[in-house]
DNA sequence: TTGAAAGCGTTACCAT
DNA sequence: ATGGTAACGCTTTCAA
């Protein structure tokens, strides 16, 4: 592969001259451009990023890290991310694969060896003391989907607790009173946050859940299903359903239907996440929308001024977002 | 950030040392090895990938071309290279956002600048012409979804027009005699060759599809929902629906049946791709698989043969590939 | 406007 | 086993 050296002596010219017509430099003769920019061409020249790289001090790199690319959810994360680099010209180097806290942690040194400018990681593994020590030496590192309050400015995260709470209304405020919930076994905070709010505002209403009424499952389609048959198995009756996320969800509703259970006249179903799945699925989902495209982008640009020379004050920024309700056909009033 | 420089003079051994116990070379004492790890804990030493890239002259990065991440199709697809780029120990490398024959070759370019050791590229608007030169130019890139006779060794894809033979067949062999067809109206060969498979085989069988009962739209939900508004308009009785792919299969289910048509018993519906929303609708779609994560992983598998020292006969591996079909249960025997 | 040369952070070869 | 150093391909300062 041709290199600057290459087209510098094709061209009878220095290499300090190529560099300046490639990066369009002060003071370089119009002969000199289209000299070069000829044998540029002959000899299909590519500029090497990794050399450039290494001169500038800048990777023009932007760093994701999440736990797989075939969740619609992450798919979204990264998109929005790579949404801002492309605006800014930069690019985007994924790491995937987390199930633990080392493989989490091996994502994250892999994108720091890259010297990617900003990075932006999902990471539920890590503890808050790793996280912290990492942001403090990584400048531009922001944290998405997690709250840490020593490092607040440079988390974007969703307010889960209140996210149950908005759920727990839009079921109330139909007229239910007799609720079941389906959450999700994986030990991180969301499906507990999601819960405890639903619960909290229930009981504000004087409503409340039988401990028998809440189900366990894997956060995916057979997971609400298998949750909703034991639901079904205790025999106990509900009248409203508030699932995880939109898989389980939807799960949950085909269970139900098999089971002779109407969706929303015999039962109530509301979702979280607002993936896509949820515009498909019949009833439409009723579901809490989580912008986690907005998101990312938010994350994105925080890392990017985080590096940039000009600080601009970026710590007013509002890092927490509130799902919002997406009422569609799988929730209705309660007669 | 601390470089090798300094690690070495903290540790008081030179750089050479020092690189040798990181790269596990030859002949480094343990006393040298856990001093020299000690400082690089301490310093909170990290190689810079860009240094080493260039000095190695590899970058141990595969890149990715596809259109967009949130199309769960292409999704699939960067993860079936993402996992054999982790076998490796490599890293991905994501170039997007393709609408046009330029933003896919400016895509090509930055991964040929960070000196992608394979490429994987999805490319529906670039010439064979341009494709093969690139091919020429680069010895790990690998066309996906692609079939160009000149590099037919370096294609992965899959075989349209025998999938929409295939298509015709069950949808035959189920007792069905009148069809519509919902195509993309998206300029490539895909869907052309799917419904020309299609239409083939139905000819051989003695049947046919009437002009008017071929429709086009968006690839998408609402352009499914669009095109079969537009068959029914048409007044024209069928009872079998071929779908160019699921997503627009689901739309046409839904408007289907909000027209009081029920399906598989009125009208069967038969989608294309096989993507995870296919198993989420109810009825749950009948379609033919599109295998795109192992011909990803395979496209992948390939790149590093090419670029490979010793050169494996590749060239008799067959990259040619045939849709399966799942019956699942919107389509069923017409009485 | 142009060229020479230093230097970016590594690796790998050649000495010792 | 260890150290010195050239080289990787580029940008940028300093002179001319």
């Amino acid at each position: 592969m041709a290199t600057i050296k290459d087209v510098a002596r094709s061209a009878g010219v220095s290499v300090a001259s190529v560099s300046r017509v490639l990066n369009k430099g002060p003071k370089v003769s119009q002969k000199t451009i289209e000299n070069v920019l000829k044998v540029v061409k002959e000899l299909n020249y590519s500029p090497n990023a990794n050399a450039r790289a290494l001169v500038t001090q800048k990777s023009t790199t932007i760093g994701v890290v999440i736990p797989e690319l075939v969740d619609p959810f992450f798919a979204s994360l990264a998109h929005g991310v790579e949404q801002v680099a492309r605006k800014k010209n930069m690019q985007l180097l994924l790491s995937t694969g987390l199930v633990s806290a080392a493989t989490e942690m091996q994502a994250i040194n892999l994108l720091i060896e890259r010297r990617c400018e900003v990075m932006v990681v999902h990471s539920k593994k890590l503890s808050d003391e790793t996280l912290i020590e990492l942001a403090n030496n990584v400048p531009g590192l922001v944290l998405i989907d997690r709250y840490i309050e020593a490092i607040a400015h440079r988390c974007v995260w969703l307010d889960n607790l209140e996210g149950g709470k908005i759920a727990a209304r839009h079921l109330l405020a139909l007229n239910h009173q007799s609720f079941a919930c389906i959450s999700s076994k994986h030990q991180i905070d969301d499906p507990l946050l999601r819960l405890q709010g639903f619960q909290s505002e229930l009981q504000s209403a004087g409503a409340d859940i039988e401990e028998s009424l809440i189900e366990y499952g894997e956060p995916t389609l057979q997971g609400g299903e298998m949750a909703t048959q034991k639901l079904l198995a205790s025999g106990k009756h509900f009248s409203a359903l508030f699932v995880y996320n939109d898989a389980m969800a939807i799960g949950a509703i085909s269970t139900l239907e098999d089971n002779g259970f109407k969706v929303p006249s015999d039962i109530s179903v509301l979702g979280f996440d607002d993936v896509l799945l949820s515009r498909y699925s019949r009833p439409k989902l009723s579901t809490l929308n989580y912008p986690i495209e907005e998101m990312a982008m938010q994350a994105a640009n925080i890392g990017l001024e985080l590096t940039a020379k000009r600080p601009t004050n970026t710590s007013d920024v509002n890092c927490k977002h509130i799902p919002r309700l997406v009422k569609r056909e799988s929730t209705s009033f309660k007669q």
